[in-house]
DNA sequence: GTTGGTGCAAATTTTTTGCACTCAG
DNA sequence: CTGAGTGCAAAAAATTTGCACCAAC
């Protein structure tokens, strides 16, 4: 559906860096390009086998592991069941999980630019969010005064 | 060391919520509130151990469970090897995980404030970040333009 | 006395590891 | 060619579940 985000050019500058684009990993990256959704490991494995393309279970770890190191994606904790991982392309964005009703809201990225900087001035770090969820009540359930979340679970979670 | 930061107040206020108030339970509650520390899973089982109390890991997993649901304490994601375990307390606080060697440096609840107003203005979404991660570099790698970072792993993460 | 919580054992799920083989560069 | 990456199998870790028993209220 999308045209690929990732461009040849980063896979270029990656084999000049002693990177290698081996068929699993390329494949890999395929899913998560296309879908550019969050995907658990197993969504992963899942779309690899719908494109015939089934692969080791290891290896699969191994190539998300390499993703993250080269800096291609990141790793979030929705909170739920499992861990997601995302392309990392200029559609950065995060997002508001409803800790009652579970309902996830895009976040756009610039809303965090304030703390970017106030975390750049005062505490001398520089931020790398790529990906961050926050969790809190959405707009249904802050007026519901529902105070026994569904969802019990998480917070927040931005990897890498 | 500290002087316990749970008040009887608020057992008191679980017990007539309905709650139950059983040994395991205030043995964990213990634990997590004399280090006001993270703790792993790993962690309080050890801490138990520690105070002879060992108790079945299925056990710790479910009042762990079941101290998230009160919301006595958070669930973060550090990004490292396991999630981490705090007691909720008025010292709330944050942290910056630096990406490159590991650090952590404390992070002021306030910082977040603003951004707190911003999604409570325009998302109409009520924010509960009670432990919240960020990821990044530190003063001292941000100017040795570290590339390759060591802690290759998470950048945020936050529950409850 | 009830009901929900716990301990124990077993099952599941998730993730990692060793090793021979293959392929990208 | 040569080493890093893969597949496979097996191990290790992490987490969950069923059930009989016990304890909180």
């Amino acid at each position: 559906m999308n045209a690929p985000r990732i461009l040849e050019q980063t896979l270029s500058r990656l084999r000049e860096q002693g990177e290698r684009l081996t068929r699993p990993r390329r494949k890999v990256l395929e899913v998560l390009n296309q879908s550019g959704d969050h995907l658990t490991v197993n969504d992963v494995q899942r779309a690899l086998q719908q494109a015939g393309e089934e692969m080791d279970a290891a290896t699969v770890y191994r190539v998300l592991q390499w993703l993250k190191r080269v800096g291609l994606i990141s790793q979030t904790d929705l909170g739920g069941e499992a861990i997601v991982y995302q392309i990392i392309d200029d559609h950065r964005h995060h997002h508001l999980v409803c800790l009652s009703c579970g309902s996830i809201v895009e976040l756009s990225d610039d809303v965090l630019d304030p703390l970017r900087r106030t975390l750049r001035r005062d505490y001398d770090f520089e931020p790398r969010i790529d990906h961050l969820a926050l969790f809190g009540l959405c707009k249904r359930c802050r007026t519901q005064g529902s105070l026994r979340p569904a969802l019990q679970d998480v917070q927040t979670g931005q990897r890498s």
